[in-house]
DNA sequence: GTGGTCTAGACCACT
DNA sequence: GTGGTCTAGACCACA
């Protein structure tokens, strides 16, 4: 699994960790029971602080994506098993309400917003 | 036009009162032309400072949702005239692929997230 | 309010002072809208690092006891209107449960349990 | 006795582990006198680490929950014998104190902090 | 002036 | 060897 940190970036270090941890279960490329590297050697790895590893991982156990204990390292967790996950739903639709708000806003319709859903759909599920 | 400032949400009040104006915008509540309230009144109105609306404003018009000149206040633009069509949509576009990663990451699939953008496009554009 | 810090106990000082926190709330030294001391300034009245006393804030924010934004500091919320109030009556439960369960194993009876109970309830509510 | 070990649980096993046998002991499937499983079969069973579960093994002994002779194992100790039973009271009553102020700082009272307690008390002793 | 983020480095609890 | 906690100090975003 390949994270590429943005320094310069406005998000924080630790999101786009929590992104990319994210990212590689959507992909399969971290399949429930899978070790994550350890909070250590993913940051040296990337050039970052411990610290800031720890709290996105902190973030991703808290939703449920990932299983942590103390002597054991970081897991992947089951699908569907998380404590987030009716109201991960809540939020996604919160967030795409604002999509489609600031779409309208500036000048698009509900036809060219789903034209945009269906292109992102067909990257990420393929076609 | 109302905005609700949530003072429990995590997200910046000068980013709520930016979308609060773009949803007003989308909703036809704020058509083009119209005169926004001056910062001072909508400051002392949601009783916040003075800065954070100013900021908000000042995206706005970066974005090309409204316009500002000294004296006569904010007014909202035409649509489709401003310098966010272009940037606007690959932004939404990359806000869509993160939401769809994360719900695929929560056990998702594209039928599933095609229902909740249908839900929301429902919600503003009506049935 | 008070809160004395024992920096020799198994209970993490962030811990201590997230109780802190809510003992105040419940004896009423703490009403809704209150606004609690800047992490600062609790950090160096208390002798502990500021990210200790940053954590025990961010526990109670995330438990709905208080509000927090970047520039306006802590504020004791509304009763009632925290994310965690139905959780927080389970959670409450299950430490009950383990208590009876650790009482019984001791040898001791639901009359003496009740006991322990009423006795600690008048503490807290006045006879 | 079955003692399932919850991984997402920020309990540490080794303190799963003791109030498991503890609730055992309590809920009378094991009588004093009756043998614990020996510290390797109960890890291989549960597959967790051999210090972990010798490590609750122990505590319980400290508690005066067992007994643990070397070669003979360990073996369930009379009730009220142990050295935890005034220090238990002690500590059961600090736990009480606790919980009722979170109850009281979540907006609840006396009356429904007795309901959630004879509500446990019920599940364990019976109606 | 406030909280949020990041870095650096230490010690401890758990497995 | 792992994550958890604490300290120390810096810079930034927000109000």
């Amino acid at each position: 699994m390949i994270i590429d940190i943005d320094a310069r970036s406005d998000v924080p270090i630790y999101e786009q960790l929590r992104r990319g941890v994210i990212a590689g279960i959507a992909n399969d490329e971290l399949a429930p029971g899978d070790r994550l590297p350890s909070v250590r050697a993913l940051a040296v790895d990337l050039g970052v602080n411990l610290h800031t590893v720890n709290k996105a991982y902190a973030l991703l156990r808290d939703d449920g994506y990932i299983t942590m204990r103390r002597g054991s390292g970081a897991v992947v967790a089951e699908r569907g098993a998380g404590a987030a996950d009716a109201p991960g739903d809540a939020r996604i639709e919160g967030e795409l309400h604002r999509l489609i708000l600031e779409h309208k806003a500036g000048g698009g319709d509900a036809a060219a917003f789903l034209d945009l859903v269906r292109t992102q759909l067909a990257r990420i599920y393929g076609e």
